[in-house]
DNA sequence: CTTGCTATACCGACCGGTTGGTATGTATAA
DNA sequence: TTATACATACCAACCGGTCGGTATAGCAAG
């Protein structure tokens, strides 16, 4: 409590370090890691190069924090991976999907997905940022697998599909649908292409 | 008969405009284009700016060029869209999947898909790049949905889909494929997703 | 065929601005 | 008093773009 209640100047370590990370965040997200600027990341912060340079020790390592911290749990909220999945996962998954089709932003399909996008920029350009990205991926991917397995232990899964493979692909799917609107600058298409790609879970049905 | 001939110096303005071209695409394919340096397109061509400048208005044009003159046609011949198709398209698709599953270079799956690496990078920053990437896009999307809707009217393509969600939701899982299989650095992860993908193109079958 | 003129094609030094990064100073919390 | 948490001033490197100059090709006139 001795925190919160003692405001004397920006002076949160924390606080200023999570200000760094959501504008890095914003800036990132719109122009891209390799484009993104420093100044522009600490006027939106409101900090100087100074704190920056205190809290980590170049623009790499800021972008790393920016995948691990904040990525990450976006993704993995907007998706679904952190609650606790239970029943038929085909249904499970459609819900999701169409949840996600009827909360469309424009703010999103103009920017598309945040962790791809740093995965197609980075991922030739810098091995750390390439593990960092992809462990959210296998996360995600991971627990669709797992939802798909126990679905075929359960009997709401057909048995002769690989639980991995298909949440692959889904992944995939999503992305790519998400990456095509965001080109085409089109919600409709995007929720056309979630919409097919329920029909796809539901041949997943035994 | 003449140009081929005389062949003083390099002063053959087409072929410096490719050299150019080439080696924009080159550079742009590796690190994105805003990151991409002219000085090391200059090299990489064997030109100075001097020649880029007078071929070329801006670091914008070039990148526009190179889409609308490289990476259009990169991206259509390798997916069969400029070869006159026939038959069964569910079939002529799934061939097409396997051949290029079976003729991925390292080079590609490190790079990932040209055309949707620029349209990720660009669509929200250059209203140009979007219209041009997204031609290429709309070319695609519409020859398969062409060649669907042609499988339905001659009884080989289920006749309760949309052609064009179907072609939309084909392109997007094959981009998102690539996405996910750089991110990952893993061939057998693209051939796994194109696989499902020609799964999934089985069950159009009426 | 030669000469002279002009438009094209190209060269490379240079420019202002922005970049990520550093060095030094200072206020605050413990 | 000491370590932390900043702020500020500054730097070299690199960026896209410009500019004056030059070499060449093509054509027209003599």
């Amino acid at each position: 409590m001795a925190k919160a209640m003692v405001k004397r100047r920006g002076r949160d370590p924390d606080v200023t370090r999570d200000k760094l990370l959501q504008a890095a965040f914003g800036e990132i997200y719109r122009r891209g890691f390799q484009a993104a600027s420093l100044d522009t990341i600490l006027a939106k912060a409101g900090v100087t190069k100074g704190a920056l340079y205190h809290h980590f020790p170049d623009k790499a390592s800021l972008g790393y924090a920016v995948v691990d911290e904040v990525v990450k749990g976006f993704l993995l909220e907007r998706w679904g991976v952190l609650e606790p999945s239970s029943g038929d996962p085909v249904t499970t998954l459609q819900r999701i999907l169409r949840r996600r089709a009827a909360n469309l932003t424009a703010h999103e399909v103009e920017l598309g997905c945040p962790l791809n996008n740093l995965a197609q920029e980075m991922s030739p350009l810098d091995q750390r940022f390439r593990q960092g990205v992809n462990a959210t991926f296998d996360i995600w991917t991971g627990a669709v697998a797992k939802d798909l397995a126990r679905g075929q232990a359960e009997g709401t899964v057909r048995k002769d599909v690989d639980p991995r493979k298909i949440a692959a692909f889904v992944v995939a799917s999503i992305e790519g649908s998400f990456g095509l609107a965001k080109g085409a600058q089109s919600a409709a298409m995007l929720r056309s292409n979630l919409e097919v790609l329920r029909s796809f879970l539901e041949s997943l049905r035994p």
